[in-house]
DNA sequence: TTTATATTTGTGTGCGCAAACATTTTGCGT
DNA sequence: ACGCAAAATGTTTGCGCACACAAATATAAA
């Protein structure tokens, strides 16, 4: 081992035969630089594979950075709520870095909060944003607002392909759908009629809910099981006791072998419609790890869940954006977490390793 | 937003009316002081909630730290080759850090290697070591020197319950085991004879595997599956032709409806004995994302792998060492990895995202 | 009281870099 | 050749902390 001291800008310097400050603006692009010196440097940078203290460089420049979220109110929503406290477990891991995290949440039911709660964003003057971009058009607006100002921002959880964000953090939808077959017939003993369920507030999410089906349909398809039989329900801006008289007319019309649900709130309340009739032996099989779904998954209500994990996903996103800042590290492009299957007998690994 | 500057080892100086080298003094328990002084500092170290900046500390104390690996020879097993690459990309991230890692690797074969290559990791002086103690007596051994020198060290993958590390990570393999037995169930259509194989080099891992083997029955018993029958197998130091043979006649034999492996080379040993019989009726589960296993996933002779996530719990323990010894953060001192379900349809989710 | 010695406290420098500030060099018009 | 601005380069300070070193104070021995 030979103890290799590291090269350090002033070695650079040294080697180059020039100062420091003109090392330091070729590492930078900033400044004017003559082609001599800039050969001179780039040489020496290159012989030596120079690579900055990372340490000294965020000391050095005592830089305060601001960070705002974008996010659903996570009173109003379990899944949100775990969003935001893998954003708060961020927090803790970078306020020595003179990181400040400022949470923004607008209401996920009306698209009017989220164009007023940006605006609060833009006013906060953040020097990067962490999007759940639910609105799509209103997004998009936003965007533009951002690339103009040139604020990094990463996108989680829903992508749009229009934005040109730093990175998008999720989850390969098609694929999940796929998943989600695979498990339920898996779980399914005799073939018959499954349900695909959306059920969401809104409409918005149209594009996001059918990659999913889609995905759901090909797997029979693929695997030639034409002893399946797939009918698709929406349910939108229900109001439970409504919810819930369809929902068992449906399971008892269609003689319901299995159902799919498409989102995780939705999850939990077809959960609880079955419960309730004591249609157990129906096959469930739908999204996260919210406390209900929990519930019901440990009642043998739900068989399978797909972790989205929205805990990790918000925390990624805020970790690439202060890696972005400080560090000047580019994140990738996109970022899709693996499709998690959570059973009954290992969703107690996945709560307890305080890994997610 | 109060833009509250953090408060510096300099300011708490000057409210305790002492000079900074004290207040080092008492955050560091170095040196002698005062009562007075002692307790001055303490109030104002209370009073401001003064945190050190790691950042200005780590650069401060312009030290190097040494980290030592003592691990299985990545050549000889995939397997380890992936604990290997996880060590890797933790070496990347700490680099810039001042730590330099060394990785010593021990025949997986040979316990007096372990011996040998333990001694060599002494000689290194480490300043903190990890280790997959597969050799239970050496490993114990070891650690005594270990605990005398006070070198700390992270242990994964194997659990030794004397031992004193700062902490293991790891799975909980009971849990593991009925996790195998589910998805087997869910995949075998019809209840039959079911085979729990244990094939191993060394009959050293007998607590390890057996803790799965007791969770794979746990699970029929729980949920009263007496229609299945489960048989035990042991293939120890097998060529790899006995092994064919052997294992072909206990299938056809017990007319196997699924085969539980419990480990992760033996899963695709028995692949490629099943795929050649042409027997892929047979449900078979088994560990880990091994180059081999990926294909017989992929050619539907595997049904589920358990991931252990080798890399992952290799660059994990990596960031714990280094977490304690720059930042002296504690880890936990346990940390169990989820028991993660990887199927044909989630395996590219597992493999692409880099984040593994 | 003096001197030696232990105890306690204070000062200064460097870690590697960023950035403000200072200086030198160049090009150009007159 | 001169003046002058732009271009190019150099010098210095400070980020917050660790630690070596220096100084001051207290205590004990003579």
């Amino acid at each position: 081992m030979p103890d290799f001291k590291n090269v350090r800008i002033k070695d650079i310097a040294e080697m180059a035969g020039v100062s420091v400050a003109t090392v330091d603006r070729v590492l930078h692009k900033r400044g004017k630089i003559s082609e001599k010196a800039l050969k001179k440097v780039m040489d020496a940078l290159e012989k030596t594979g120079y690579k900055p203290n990372l340490i000294a460089s965020t000391l050095g420049s005592n830089k305060k950075y601001k960070i705002a979220t974008l996010i659903p109110n996570p009173v109003l929503d379990d899944y949100w709520n775990q969003s935001c406290s893998g954003v708060f477990n961020a927090q803790e891991d970078w306020e020595q870095y003179n990181v400040h995290i400022e949470s923004f949440y607008f209401n996920l039911h009306e698209r009017d909060s989220f164009k007023k709660v940006a605006e609060q964003v833009l006013n906060f003057e953040p020097d990067g944003i962490l999007i759940a971009p639910i609105f799509h058009q209103e997004a998009n607006a936003f965007f533009e607002t951002l690339d103009e100002r040139k604020i990094p921002y990463v996108l989680f959880n829903t992508n749009i392909p229009e934005a040109k964000p730093l990175c998008f953090i999720g989850q390969d939808l098609y694929q999940s759908g796929r998943v989600c077959a695979e498990m339920l017939t898996a779980r399914i003993k005799r073939p018959g009629n499954v349900a695909v369920l959306h059920i969401n507030e809104d409409i918005q999410n149209a594009v996001h809910l059918s990659e999913k089906e889609r995905g759901f349909r090909d797997f029979f398809k693929d695997n030639r099981m034409d002893d399946y039989n797939i009918i698709r329900f929406e349910f939108e801006n229900y109001s439970e006791s409504v919810f819930s008289r369809e929902l068992l007319d449906v399971i008892v019309q269609n003689q319901l072998e299995g159902i799919f649900v498409s989102t995780s709130k939705g999850t939990h309340l077809t959960a609880s419609v079955i419960d309730k009739a004591g249609k157990r032996d129906i096959g469930l099989v739908g999204y996260d790890l919210l406390k209900d779904n929990i519930h019901y998954m440990y009642e043998r209500v739900i068989d399978y869940l797909i972790n989205q994990n929205p805990r990790k996903q918000a925390f990624l996103g805020i970790s690439y954006l202060v890696n972005y800042l400080l560090f000047k590290k580019m994140p990738p492009a996109t970022v899709l977490f693996p499709l998690e299957v959570v059973s009954r007998e290992n969703i107690k690994s996945y709560l307890n390793s305080g890994l997610n």
